[in-house]
DNA sequence: AATATAGTACTATGTTTGTAGTAGATTAAA
DNA sequence: TTTAATCTACTACAAACATAGTACTATATT
């Protein structure tokens, strides 16, 4: 069970983002109240240990690049919440979205027109 | 942010099912390798000072109930998950679920037929 | 060459989490 | 009414987390 902490996934989401980056450029990273250098050193050695992230020299310093991949650590978070919240069931999911939004029907199918466009494109781009 | 860890967690999810419970009905709640009943008393006790559970009198016992609810979690789960995850849009979430999937556009719309359905259901029971 | 800058390694510390034991109270059974 | 079972309160403690300081090295600037 891959599993972030609050702290590791504020790493890796600037990770995901830059491809690959130095401390300095994941401190860079944070918008407000950036931690201590030290502090995200100490995170990426951490997420290094645990096997989701990894380093290389470059120049006269380091290059740190996500091994795992946001995509896999999407599916997993995903799965997790359809599982435990939604029995499991995608169109529960959607109903819920719908709830909370208060959308009709036309709207929920307009959101999804939207994800099919989406497919398309994507399987044409294949 | 309402956050619940691994342990918290499974014991909401109990509780949720339960409506209200003693500690060992929590305990017997779980599946395999249950925990002890002391663990589970102390989880409740660390819920409870959270604010997510709370408990009152009943015969010689105490009964435990949420005092967050699962579609408030639910809720606050989904957000961050479609916030950090799909950059908040919904649709790229679909689009996500039927890549991962296989499903074709049509099964995605069958999908989709489901949600609205359960949307309708509700609808008039209003 | 002396000094300032930037980077890594190592160490540190308070907090939270996960898990559970023990002591003492209460109730039920023999 | 002694004993057994149940339950709560309190305490314990190792591992993980969040955060960062310090020491030392390497490089850049005067």
């Amino acid at each position: 069970m891959k599993s972030l902490t609050k702290a590791e996934e504020q790493v890796m989401q600037i990770l995901w983002d830059l491809k690959e980056a130095t401390v300095k450029e994941v401190v860079d990273g944070f918008e407000e109240s950036r931690p201590a250098y030290t502090t995200v050193a100490t995170v990426l050695k951490v997420l290094e240990k645990k096997g989701f992230v990894d380093h290389k020299p470059m120049g006269n310093t380091y290059q740190f690049y996500a091994t795992l991949s946001k995509k896999e650590y999407t599916r997993d978070q995903f799965i997790s919440l359809l599982t435990n919240y939604f029995g499991g069931s995608f169109p529960k999911m959607a109903t819920f979205f719908a709830k909370e939004n208060n959308l009709d029907i036309s709207e929920l199918e307009a959101m999804i027109k939207m994800a099919e466009d989406e497919l398309n494109k994507d399987k044409s781009h294949e």
